[in-house]
DNA sequence: CTTCAATTACGAGTATTTTCATGGTATTTC
DNA sequence: GAAATACCATGAAAATACTCGTAATTGAAG
């Protein structure tokens, strides 16, 4: 049950903070977009509070890029920025709530119940993905299916975790040398495929149903 | 996708019906809290809208009865009432997000958008293009029709696509030649005709009625 | 120097895309 | 209304593109 505040203004982390650890949650405080948006794609979050005003990148780009890359954790922005329009640019960011400074302690833990309560019991409060009988864990690094663990190398668990993040989709080649090589996809390299095929002997080769499935043409999917 | 507006002011009601219509949400109404209860309990909307103050029961209580009754579709309190207290009283009794009137559509729509944006399946709202029974996937690059899943390869998927974006209206082959081949269309070649024989195998062959017909001399339309 | 991760090279197998040939059907022309 | 013409459907075969798996190479870390 941890919670992430993105804040630079000292005195509102600080009332933030403390409320929250009377409500027995643990709180990790990010002075700076970069440094929240670091901490919120290593770790997952039951939910994340931040103001839009920060040094680093805005709270608007932190969400874009958190829902991006597939992090589900609901987000409550917290703002002195309080017309509809900024509301309505925010929501479609991707926060799931919009809070206008000033305002009270106590409306704000309410939204915070509201945003928890339905998550409770499905979401992991553990930093774990999972599909099917496959977990990831995403502090130890290790992965296991059905029980058992597999060894990955560092690349072969990026491209895991960005398949699980994004489970159901279509995902194509283009598409992962950019997110995950951080190349542009000239046709001259097949790492993509090879590491395809490491990642299908581990996880798939041993187990049913198969996760890993091929689209010709398209890309590759996740699904059970 | 269909939303639930339990509110007896007429006016409101048809402000808030209207304008999600033009988003093409369906949209129920109920005027009575007890009417809205049984609509609730029996259909499984994908949002709730409610004003607090109703004939029948509160807004509140309605809250409480459908989380108490399993109900988990996100809930919306519309109401003039707008102090801290009442907000926390409305979310707490199991509301997702409280909006005190007056208030701006355009800011319920953002709303609406970040509380539908999550739900179905695990992270966003299926991107689907339908026709008929006629459904594609377009994350997922899957295709059924009927509850059937039928295989496309990536041209007929893109071709597919193209067509029921526009149904309704002739496609010439000129247009698909730019379009999906990305040729100028040279009486050379025939391959618009044989893909569009390959689409008909898979999607209309074992169905009815057709979908994909032939405007000699105009090129090819889907529709019902 | 050794080891292991990351990448490249390449051939084989398969699926997809395109071409070609043929016959059928609608449309135009006389 | 019949013949000629343009247009379309279809099956099969050829050409191409895509993917897979293995092995070899590079490169970095210990």
């Amino acid at each position: 049950m941890k919670i992430l505040v993105i804040e630079d203004e000292a005195k509102t982390v600080q009332l933030i903070k403390q409320g929250l650890e009377e409500q027995l949650w643990e709180v990790d405080i990010a002075y700076d977009g970069l440094i929240g948006l670091q901490l919120a794609t290593r770790n997952n979050y039951t939910l994340i509070i931040s103001d839009i005003i920060l040094p680093g990148i805005s709270g608007l780009e932190l969400c874009r890029q958190l829902r991006s890359k597939g992090v589900v954790s609901p987000i409550i922005l917290l703002t002195a920025l309080s017309t509809t329009d900024d509301k309505i640019i925010g929501l479609d960011a991707g926060a799931d709530d919009y809070l206008a400074k000033p305002f009270e302690f106590r409306e704000l833990m309410a939204r915070i119940r509201a945003l928890t309560r339905r998550n409770i019991g499905s979401i992991q409060t553990a930093n774990l993905l999972k599909i099917a009988d496959l977990e990831m864990d995403l502090d130890a690094k290790t992965v296991t299916r059905d029980g058992k663990d597999i060894a990955l190398t560092a690349k072969e668990f990026l491209l895991l975790e960005y398949f699980i993040r994004h489970q159901g989709r279509v995902i194509s080649k283009v598409e992962l040398a950019e997110k995950i090589w951080d190349i542009t996809f000239d046709t001259g390299t097949n790492v993509i495929e090879v590491y395809i095929n490491f990642l299908r002997k581990k996880i798939d080769k041993d187990f049913e149903p198969k996760l890993l499935h091929t689209q010709i043409g398209m890309g590759y999917v996740m699904k059970k």
